[in-house]
RNA sequence: GGUGGGUUACUCAAGUGGCCAACGAGGGCGGAUUGUAAAUCCGCUGACUACGUCUUCGAAGGUUCGAAUCCUUCACCCACCA
């Protein structure tokens, strides 16, 4: 039993520190019941999820099932700061109302992971508001300047002259502040906060904590382009919230070898189920797309159901495969003898009628399912389905 | 505070008076092929009802027939010195 919960607690780990302390406590739990808390930072400014995320949240999901209670920390001090892994080095200040509103809609959609009665959410502007100037000397004593130069995007940045603020050193003492004020047992987050996370077992013992929390850091769920993490800026995400056939459609469209990753992080399936279908595939037992397929349809399931995700592939198939075209697509009105290049960019198909011209030069645009290759059409009464590439649709009403 | 270097499109990066809407690479988009995979090949990649016009090379002024390029001021970044 507890073997079983500690295999499910490494899997797709990339490193652990202090294994042995994660071990007694989920020891202790089967003993006699005694829980113990699992914290996992969070920042309130970008209010949508998406799988790189629920990585993370699935792990600390797996701690629930195994006695672990969740921190669910909003860093809503630190987001001032702004965490050094971040490209940009100015913020937006966020007001208080901005930050209520995304954590909000940020825990709805994390609760679709997470069992809410096993966990607390809270704000480090709690406590960190109360440190003050001479708690935060105190703080920043423990730390010294060449230590945190040895931080890999310090020096990174550092030697690549761009800016770094002394504000950004304070970052990872502030999130290792968090641990000490939580007495967290483990703290887990992706491997980029390898350095924060040591930060706070080296704080607890500087503020005889009397514990050092475990660390257990998971990869970094690669994007859809399977080379940049999965982030919004860089457009390469699966929103949680994204239409069903969007989650399909998205997942089906990465790389053969990305699927595997995805597999290992993300995918419900036991590791050995994982190996046996790789070797299947590379058998040519079962066609790599229908491995991909699965996947899917899983994770799409996840975030809805499996009778919506069912009709998502179907839709998927129909479009793509039979080149139909989708049942469902925005809708615009439009008055008579409109510019078929302005028509675009109004049913926001194309950016710009300049992109549009391209476009349709290059054979891209379809009215109907009909290639055109005019660009100074104008549209007559009617009903149209335009169509630019494969993906893009919209349905528009000439009157 | 002093000295020197820098700021060019989504990113990196050429360009030091007209041939510049700006080389090249990456990325992105589109086409062919395919499994909306990878790989490969080709095209496009400021805006505008468009063989022309307009806006853009950190910001604002100026010199000039003409400025991304020269001058002045300002802002920001980097290095060295203090």
């Amino acid at each position: 039993m507890i073997q079983e919960a500690l295999e499910e607690i490494v899997r797709g780990t990339a490193e652990i520190i202090d294994i042995e302390r994660i071990e007694k406590l989920v020891t202790k739990y089967y003993e006699d019941g005694t829980t113990y808390t699992v914290k996992a930072g969070f920042d309130p400014t970008a209010p949508d999820l998406h799988l790189g995320h629920t990585v993370l949240l699935q792990k600390l999901a797996t701690f629930q099932k195994f006695g672990g209670r969740v921190q669910f920390l909003i860093g809503d001090f630190t987001a001032m700061i702004g965490d050094p892994t971040g490209k940009s080095a100015t913020r937006k200040v966020l007001t208080k109302e901005d930050i209520v509103k995304n954590i909000t809609s940020y825990t709805q959609q994390a609760f679709k992971i997470l069992d809410e009665s096993k966990t607390d959410i809270v704000y480090n502007n709690e406590w960190l508001e109360k440190l003050g100037a001479a708690g935060m000397l105190q703080l920043a004593s423990n730390l010294t300047v060449a230590r945190m130069l040895e931080r890999d995007d310090f020096s990174k940045r550092y030697a690549s002259n761009t800016p770094i603020a002394v504000s950004e050193f304070m970052y990872p003492l502030l999130q290792g502040y968090d641990s000490v004020h939580l007495k967290s047992d483990i703290e887990i987050g992706g491997t980029d906060q390898k350095f924060n996370l040591l930060m706070g077992r080296q704080l607890q013992k500087a503020y005889e904590v009397k514990k050092q929390q475990a660390v257990l850091m998971m990869p970094i769920l690669e994007g859809l382009d399977g080379v940049q993490k999965m982030s919004k800026s860089l457009g390469n995400y699966i929103g949680v919230t994204e239409a069903p056939k969007d989650i399909y459609g998205k997942v089906l469209s990465i790389s053969d070898a990305l699927m595997w990753r995805y597999y290992e992080l993300l995918s419900g399936k036991s590791l050995s189920e994982i190996a046996q279908l790789k070797e299947d595939v590379a058998s040519r037992t079962v066609h790599p797309k229908t491995a991909k397929e699965n996947l899917a349809l899983e994770i799409t399931t996840r975030f809805y159901n499996e009778e919506l995700a069912t009709l998502a592939k179907e839709e998927f198939n129909s479009v793509f495969k039979a080149k139909n075209i989708p049942t469902q697509m925005a809708e615009f009105e439009m008055s008579e003898g409109i510019w078929i290049c302005q028509a675009l960019v109004d049913a926001g198909l194309e950016p710009s009628t300049s992109q549009a011209r391209r476009d349709i030069k290059q054979n891209a645009v379809r009215i109907d399912q009909e290639k055109i290759s005019d660009e100074k059409l104008n549209l007559s009464l009617g009903e149209y389905i335009l169509q630019v590439g494969k993906k893009r649709f919209a349905k528009v009403k000439v009157k």
